[in-house]
DNA sequence: ATCACGGTTTGCA
DNA sequence: CTAACGTGCAAACCGTGAT
């Protein structure tokens, strides 16, 4: 049993690169929605300090001072170069799994290659070439040892960008596994590693030969999986099909604080209308959903309120007007005048499949002309750009909407975008 | 004492 | 000029009322 993951190395900012190669060589990041907070670095600004996930205001004099480029992060572009990485890596194998927007992994059972680390660098030979796009391939019996495998190969220049842990001499695995830290491993966060670490066990080595039993009990059947898995029995099955959600959440920042009820009404239209194509998108209806506000949480200056509430719906739904009509109806309940929102969101619950749902005895079923409305707006939507077609109450000026205040072209995905001769 | 529930917190990526 | 800090998901946890 051997698995890859393949990962891409600072995705979003080599998604800009590739597009303007100028930017290689030099400093850069991509913030956040909101251009709230750093959320890729290249190289050489991981070299100045740069945290991942650092508020953008607190690196505004560092970049200053270095020549930071800072771009708003354009998922237009990511989601397309993704899909392209996805699909030449999804031919290689009969099975894969796209974990995130930037990896993936592969079953290499499959896969006739004599020598894996070879197939490594063929994979990432392969997706240069043809997407222009820097990738990392970790090998191993599990998907925790492959992503562990895949963190060597990105911080180790001798690997060359592939390392297969099956491969490695097991005296030299195990000085390589007691030299990293045990919160690189997946699933031991920030939480989790200072409580290993009381425990004594702070390198991966360290965890690996640790008693999954005890720390099943000090802790929760995740964390004997992650440990089964060090040593390379598979405890976590790669998923091709990703189960359905069992919730589905939408929620922004606004761009600048929200006073004005309408503005909310907008917003919440807005997120309730994309967390139903999500809905559609995987074959639900929902049976309850939830509306919140919330004023800022790191100002302490300003009066604080959040509210929120959960409404129940009298049959599933999957119908946008209905869920947005019952979302504003929520609102209009926990507004309160007076406060300086920063966010708001919408949740949809209790999702049921489409198949073998429970009709409501006293609520008109949904109507077969109301699911083709739907289908024909995802339809146009989904071809020609989303929001293309949306319920006017989303409102026109959206002066709530998230700053984006240096965003690259979509090159790919919008035709005014290219930079042809006009 | 135990269970189902719903809401809240925790944790991760 | 100033103020400014993301999102989505699930599991664990906890209090409540019913059994």
């Amino acid at each position: 049993m051997s698995i890859a993951l393949i990962d891409c190395n600072n995705f979003y900012v080599s998604c800009e690169r590739v597009f303007n190669p100028r930017l290689c060589g030099k400093p850069v990041v991509v913030l956040s929605n909101n251009d709230g907070c750093v959320v890729a670095r290249s190289n050489e600004v991981k070299a100045l300090g740069v945290k991942m996930g650092v508020p953008w205001f607190k690196c505004r004099d560092l970049a200053q001072q270095h020549g930071i480029l800072a771009y708003s992060s354009n998922y237009a572009l990511y989601a397309d170069m993704s899909n392209r990485v996805m699909r030449i890596l999804g031919a290689l194998s009969p099975a894969q799994e796209v974990y995130s927007i930037d990896e993936c992994f592969l079953d290499l059972a499959g896969c006739h290659a004599p020598n894996f680390t070879q197939f490594g660098q063929d994979i990432r030979q392969r997706i240069a070439q043809w997407t222009g796009l820097p990738v990392c391939v970790g090998i191993a019996a599990t998907k925790t040892l492959a992503k562990l495998a895949n963190h060597m190969a990105k911080k180790q220049a001798q690997f060359a960008g592939v390392c297969d842990l099956d491969a490695m001499p097991p005296g030299e695995r195990d000085d390589r596994l007691q030299r990293i830290a045990v919160g690189e491993v997946w699933g031991i966060g920030p939480r989790l590693a200072p409580k290993l670490a009381d425990l004594g066990i702070r390198s991966v080595l360290d965890l690996q030969r640790a008693d999954p039993a005890s720390l099943r009990r000090r802790f929760s059947v995740s964390m004997e999986k992650t440990i089964r898995e060090l040593n390379g029995s598979v405890c976590i099955a790669l998923e091709e099909m990703a189960p359905p959600r069992q919730q589905i959440v939408c929620s922004r920042s606004f761009g600048r604080p929200v006073t004005e009820l309408h503005e909310l009404n907008e917003a919440i239209t807005h997120h309730m209308s994309r967390a139903a194509e999500k809905l559609r998108q995987q074959q639900s209806h929902a049976g309850a959903l939830h509306v919140f506000i919330r004023t800022g949480e790191f100002n302490r200056a300003e009066p604080t309120y959040n509210n929120s509430l959960t409404l129940p719906l009298p049959s599933p739904s999957d119908d946008t007007r209905k869920l947005v009509r019952v979302a504003l109806w929520g609102l209009k309940r926990i507004y309160r005048s007076g406060y300086r929102y920063r966010k708001a969101g919408v949740m949809l619950s209790v999702l049921a499949s489409n198949q073998g749902m429970q009709g409501d005895l006293f609520d008109a079923p949904e109507t077969a002309q109301a699911a083709k409305l739907m289908q024909t707006l995802d339809c146009i939507n989904r071809r020609m750009g989303m929001g293309t077609v949306r319920l006017a109450a989303e409102g026109f000026s959206q002066r709530w909407h998230m700053r984006r205040s240096s965003m690259s072209p979509s090159y790919t995905t919008r035709w005014e975008a290219l930079p042809l001769a006009s």
